[in-house]
DNA sequence: ACAGCCATGTAACTCGTTACATGATTAC
DNA sequence: GTAATCATGTAACGAGTTACATGGCTGT
């Protein structure tokens, strides 16, 4: 039956829901806000052809939208009954395995002894910067969610993992800032 | 030239880059080690699909090891002087991009309302002990390289990462544990 | 009129995985 | 003798990407 999926196309099951009926562009744009920062955002494409599969499989119903005289220029697509029973079997009864990341600062500290010391602490700071944006980006989706985010609430469980990134970014901050001082104090020395 | 590979192949030639000479299963056990947790480590048949990628380069030398009478059982790899100037190219010129996480963990919780507290709970406790586990393995992994680790000696760098990454790790399990308690709290209200 | 966003898809391709296949050497 | 580890690869496949192609609608 439920022939197992890739754990994208349960990530895009999931964000259909809360409880509203999106377009595929719609869903992108979810996935960018919200799942990107714990899994991957899918490419355009690629939410179209999970929408494809998950439909085949009725796990979302399809519905037209907008149809000015003949054309139909969107479909919105919609978790169906047996598409949350799907999510909840995956949820409840397979492992999730541990995280992983990809974290090409890390893979070149790592091979900091290739270029010369401010080659390095170079790119780190580039980091920190690019950390602060991100942090950014979240905190305002985490702001987004005030108003709904108390238990019981709809958006109580991606408050949740909102806070868990914010302090995720707070202690890379933190790290990443001890290192460049220690990278500099060497260089001093 | 130099055409670009992808990153795996260079985090691949980097670990030949701390003064020896592997077989493709020694440096996938090196990988283990080291590059699995800012990286990932290729299966077995990739590091030797990307050795003779690199072979094909001339990015690393190759070396027949363990000739008895006309067998030769094992090939070893070192970087070459091409492979190096390439490694320091890339890692001068090209930019590192931000950091992909894959966290099921997380993603899971972000679906939390699709299963009942307990199921999420659990989880999470689950997350903490393989962590843990995590957490020691590179705890190793840090003590082998002590003696080796200070500013100017070869695993300079390589300690400053585990370093990063223990704190990570330190960090991850104080927030879980945090996010246990409140969803703890939600449920005797 | 033009830019930018909304909306949908196909095609070609690469990365990386699992499964399979083989065989030598070492430890108990 | 038999299990584990060392050692090397091939083949089939799937996930996910970029590039390409198309067109409507909205604001200036």
């Amino acid at each position: 039956m439920g022939q197992d999926l890739p754990v994208t196309s349960y990530a895009l099951l999931g964000l259909l829901t809360f409880g509203d009926e999106l377009t595929g562009y719609e869903l992108k744009q979810r996935a960018d806000a919200t799942l990107r920062f714990y899994w991957v955002s899918p490419a355009m494409s690629q939410v179209y052809s999970e929408l494809a599969r998950l439909a085949d499989r009725g796990l979302v119903l399809t519905r037209a939208r907008r149809s000015n005289g003949d054309e139909t220029t969107a479909t919105t697509y919609r978790i169906s009954a047996a598409g949350r029973r799907a999510l909840e079997t995956w949820m409840r009864e397979s492992e999730p395995g541990f995280s992983v990341l990809k974290h090409p600062v890390a893979l070149r500290l790592l091979l900091g002894h290739v270029v010369d010391p401010e080659t390095t602490i170079a790119m780190l700071e580039a980091h920190v910067e690019a950390l602060d944006a991100e942090r950014a980006a979240l905190a305002r989706v985490r702001e987004g969610l005030r108003g709904r985010d108390e238990p019981g609430q709809p958006f109580r469980h991606p408050s949740l993992v909102a806070d868990w990134g914010l302090d995720y970014f707070d202690n890379e901050r933190r790290i990443v800032t001890h290192l460049i001082s220690r990278l500099r104090e060497e260089g001093d020395a």
